[in-house]
DNA sequence: CCCATATCCGTGCATTGTACACGTAATTTA
DNA sequence: TAAATTACGTGTACAATGCACGGATATGGG
């Protein structure tokens, strides 16, 4: 509490809370109609995200077994939201991206997204949503290579 | 992507993934002999950062069923780390707190997590380290309730 | 004061999620 | 080329989760 580092780590953890709610966008658009379980949404948003990856890679991403992954992406395969093509440089990869409706699913995600933050910043200045941006990309660089060679949990 | 919103939300998912990978502390912990399942990690350290609360509250910020949590409390309770008290206020409330191993693993985590988070922001400066925590902790003001208010699922 | 309603909590039960182990195919390394 | 490594999917056993229920406490209106 009295330390900086104990403090930060209180306010990620809130954060991180709310964002996993079902993944922020979920929980609004679920209203509008959109079914779609809750362990899917995290990998469709990651999909769309960091555009075609691997299952493994993606498994990696949030802290699930691989076997986990591909069963769940299989659903989204059958549901038509993301697609499964071999990749051209490494045959054992196959590559997720989403289809025309999951990107769809995905534009209104988004949409609904933003007009949440629009909101929810309606009182920054400029200068304060390009430095909370700036120093948060600058956090995020490089602790993805630190947890992900960690896997060795023993 | 070419949005402001949509950026913030890529990197924010970023970091509440790592934040969950067994909640950072964790898998550093681990090596150093301590022995705790990855679902009562996110729990015990939530216990420790926001006082004595009762389960229904702490099922609230992890975004699971009060059922849920109230079975791995008990398991918590079994190890020893966190203990049960009837709050004095509120005869149905059974208030959360770490008991005293528990808050010395936690005392552990917090040393830990401060000497990764010293080496990772080490190369930034004082002014960049006090705008990264005040611009967050604008940013996570408010944000509880709107997820809060948002249990409804149904 | 009393009854209706709401909240907090824990347990039984059915469903789902998850990891581990294994096999296959493709790639990389020696 | 042989051995080791990596990505993937499936079978299987186990753990976690949510829902429904009941008991206990709180709260508010009549």
């Amino acid at each position: 509490m009295t330390h900086w580092a104990d403090e930060l780590h209180a306010i990620l953890l809130q954060v991180s809370g709310v964002m996993n709610r079902s993944d922020v966008d979920a929980r609004f658009l679920m209203r509008s109609g959109v079914k779609l379980d809750r362990a899917l949404f995290p990998l469709l948003t990651r999909i769309g995200a960091w555009g075609p990856l691997g299952a493994v890679e993606l498994a990696g991403m949030v802290g699930r077994d691989h076997s986990t992954v591909s069963r769940q992406v299989s659903k989204l395969e059958d549901l038509g939201l993301v697609e499964r093509k071999a990749s051209d440089a490494d045959g054992r990869i196959r590559l997720l991206t989403p289809s025309a409706s999951g990107q769809q699913m995905l534009a209104e995600f988004a949409r609904t997204r933003r007009k949440l933050m629009e909101e929810h910043f309606a009182d920054w200045t400029d200068d304060e949503q390009a430095d909370l941006l700036r120093l948060l990309r600058k956090m995020s660089a490089g602790v993805g290579k630190a947890a992900a060679q960690d896997e060795p949990a023993k």
